[in-house]
DNA sequence: ACGGTGTGTTGACACAGATCAAACCCCCCT
DNA sequence: AGGGGGGTTTGATCTGTGTCAACACACCGT
């Protein structure tokens, strides 16, 4: 009978349909049930393109909606006054945007796209409306929100504590086990970002970036060539995030 | 009749309840009707205080309540293996602790009394069926959260960007800004934490931040004297953060 | 195939903030 | 009242990363 029912949708609406996704696993309805699912299929009317270089949302534009990452890559950055500019995350596939703009109705932080790119429009009225019959969406997007706070601290720590060597190694162990979540290798991808967005993520100059990369390759912890990265030794790299020299002459 | 009915209130709910409480316009409930906020009355059943130096909760331990801080003053704090630490917030009168647990069930930081405080215990059980009730109650719920995300990514930019002159500047008239909606004078307070904590939270070493608080005291903008600190300039201040000298130099 | 432009690499040097060290202050405890 | 200890200030020096500069590479459109 549900067989029955998408079977008589209208085509573009089936394509659309989160239940047909192959993301929902990674996604906001990550963990819902088949019905649930098919209950929130109407939620995206929605799709956009936006093409690489483009904005998805501005800095102080009014929030109407969330965005789930359908293709593609975004960046988000905050500008100060003076233009200085920090890189605030990397968005891919099944992965939320927008989610700033909910406290003060207006987007805090620019969405680019750093390739074309696909998104599902997920008005967030809606949304909300949806939460009162399937408390486990509502649940899940509560979870989705706190590991965002999770992960913005943990670039806190990154940012506050951590020398040149252990930003870069944590942000390519992270970006490794996010492209591994997604189907692709843990070893091998490419950079959708330049150097300079990369140091603005971490909070150093494109110049660190490439001089710390370079050293990385010399010690054959990784290969680069220009955005092609080849990870050769995972563990060594995990030993650059763990070990300061320091603290290790003291204690071990 | 209201009065009537809240006389008659076991005297221990009374004290408890939200509908009572002089922080309704800054905690949780803020922007609920009359009729809403008594019907989350009952919501908080539990206070918990926390003396100076102990923990509400620590890294790793499970997930169960929100909490949101009655009186006192927090702080949260990550740790790395090797003993770095990095502080991620503060927390005062009518601010909510514990969003980073929602995510994994687990707490994702420490959260350390600065001083003698006391928290109300929302379950977030119970939390959740009540945004079923009321919508308002919900909406403003994610508003909070999404302003935490904001509030993070606005310390990425001060520890990504800024000198170390900004990031005091910044953190003294944030300090300012939220002793103000508290009632308390937007130009003089006593700091809760040490110089190591707020170093911490800046990204910054106790002897830098101590420098360039006296370096402020010679250029007349603050008063610092131990723990207290008197706001001279807040124009000055706002200066400091507003116009590096190289681009006001290139472009002013 | 060929410049042009955006991006990345590498080197030399500068500097903000870290580190190390000493003294000081304030508050609390006995 | 005196002593101790945590917290703070200040000075001298060191260092990791920034800055400036020159060049190399890659990809684009013509």
């Amino acid at each position: 009978m549900a067989s029955h029912l998408t079977a008589v949708k209208p085509l573009a609406a089936l394509r659309e349909a989160c239940s047909q996704c192959n993301l929902r696993e990674l996604c906001l309805p990550v963990g819902l049930s088949a019905d649930e699912l098919g209950q929130i299929d109407e939620l995206v009317k929605l799709r956009r393109r936006i093409l690489r270089g483009q904005s998805l949302y501005r800095t102080g534009e009014p929030f109407t909606a969330l965005y789930a990452v359908k293709t593609g890559f975004f960046k988000t950055e905050i500008l100060l006054a003076d233009g200085r500019e920090q890189v605030t995350g990397f968005q891919m596939a099944g992965e939320l945007l927008g989610l700033d703009g909910i406290g003060m109705e207006k987007h805090a932080c620019n969405a680019i796209a750093l390739e074309d790119s696909e998104v599902c429009v997920l008005p967030f009225a809606d949304l909300e409306r949806y939460f009162h019959e399937i408390a486990a969406l509502q649940h899940h997007f509560h979870k989705v929100m706190s590991r965002e706070i999770v992960r913005d601290q943990g670039v806190m720590m990154l940012l506050g504590v951590m020398r040149a060597e252990e930003r870069l190694a944590a942000f390519l162990l992270n970006l490794s086990q996010r492209f591994t979540a997604r189907g692709y290798s843990p070893h091998e991808f490419n950079l959708r970002m330049t150097r300079n967005e990369i140091g603005s993520y971490l909070g150093l100059k494109l110049e660190t970036v490439s001089r710390v990369l370079s050293r990385f390759q010399e010690e054959g912890l990784i290969q680069v060539h220009q955005k092609h990265i080849r990870i050769i030794d995972p563990a060594g790299l995990k030993k650059v995030l763990s070990a300061r020299q320091d603290f290790t002459e003291r204690h071990g």
